[in-house]
DNA sequence: TAAATTTCTTGTCATAGTTCAATGCTTTGG
DNA sequence: CCAAAGCATTGAACTATGACAAGAAATTTA
């Protein structure tokens, strides 16, 4: 039986084991919730109420620099979450957006719920310590290569990394995530296919 | 009474509150440890085997990039960690170096230190997600702001964010950690100090 | 299927930032 | 206290990338 909850389950088993009632505690935190395309979950301004998991669809993290230029942190797709974690953890005003790019299905954590989560199974700590810890980790490594390396290896780098969010999302999405212009991008990809 | 672990137990009470016996029980598993100016603590290649908690001093984490560039992850003062989480976590071989600038105060947390923490008191689970947290939120504005802001405006955010920092470090280690040259970095400070 | 919108490409010109090389200034250690 | 090493500045020539403009292709919507 592949319930709605299978891949959630594995993947916070992945972290630590959990017994059959400790997952089923967690899988009723949860809410099913289905969306559209163009979807803005959260804005910038708004406090994000919400851990999402990605069962179906693409969604972007963005946001706007001042000149109105996005951004983008994140692209998620199937098997992962999004959130703003600065402004969920402090329930303070986010500085981002959070877009499907895709018809979603989604299993939504609110804040209240998480709260419960981890006052009554402190083991859940250890999940959600690991997720950031692996975000992190992603993370200085975009960094370190945005500094380093031209946007022309960065882009190799990406498509070899994510050949699929390549093939799903708009090409000055992936300008806007790698830090250049979508004309560029276009340049470099022109130069490439040359040879 | 001010013991070598009063700022610690401070730090990590900020997370959650611990009794006595659990700080106690933490603070025997740390080790004390002085170390000289130009200590490499790791370098490339090692595992990691340690988180670090700065108690008087200075420390940066580079990596090097392709061309024997240094790209500067962190500058860690007082009352930061240290560590690459990575390379800790997993085990595996790290891709930075970890460097002291000044001489330092430490308290090492090792990695059989840290499971055993764990294992035994999992409440400490949260003082390090909380930890990582931070540091994610940190890195995800220094990648925005490296991809959004030009030079000129990030040495200026640095200076406000990190004054301490700013006196402490040699320019062109600040270069490094902006993502520009030495060179370019002296000539944005010849532009500002002329207005 | 046509119209409308969004996405991608190409060219020209402008600019932020690099590299290299030369010079003087500090700090450090014997 | 001097020599050596490390650090900061400056200028000139170069390069990666951006901004703008205009048009072609593709996708969505009606």
């Amino acid at each position: 039986m592949q319930s709605t909850f299978a891949s959630i389950n594995q993947y916070v088993n992945k972290c630590t084991i959990f017994s059959e009632s400790e997952l089923t505690f967690f899988d009723n935190l949860l809410q099913a919730k289905s969306v559209k395309k163009k979807t803005i979950l959260l804005r910038e301004g708004e406090i994000c109420n919400f851990e999402a998991y990605i069962l179906k669809g693409c969604i972007r993290t963005y946001c706007m620099d001042e000149n109105g230029a996005e951004v983008i942190l994140q692209f998620a797709v199937e098997d992962w979450w999004v959130s703003d974690i600065a402004s969920f953890h402090d329930q303070k005003p986010s500085k981002l957006f959070i877009e499907t790019l895709e018809n979603c299905e989604l299993l939504i954590l609110n804040y209240e719920a998480k709260e419960e989560l981890l006052y009554k199974m402190p083991r859940f700590e250890r999940v959600f310590r690991l997720m950031v810890q692996r975000n992190l980790s992603v993370t200085q490594n975009r960094l370190i290569s945005t500094i380093a390396k031209p946007a022309q290896e960065r882009y190799l780098d990406f498509l070899e990394r994510y050949p699929s969010v390549a093939q799903r999302v708009p090409q000055h999405y992936i300008a806007a995530y790698l830090g250049i212009s979508a004309e560029f991008l276009s340049k470099i990809r022109a130069k490439i296919s040359k040879k």
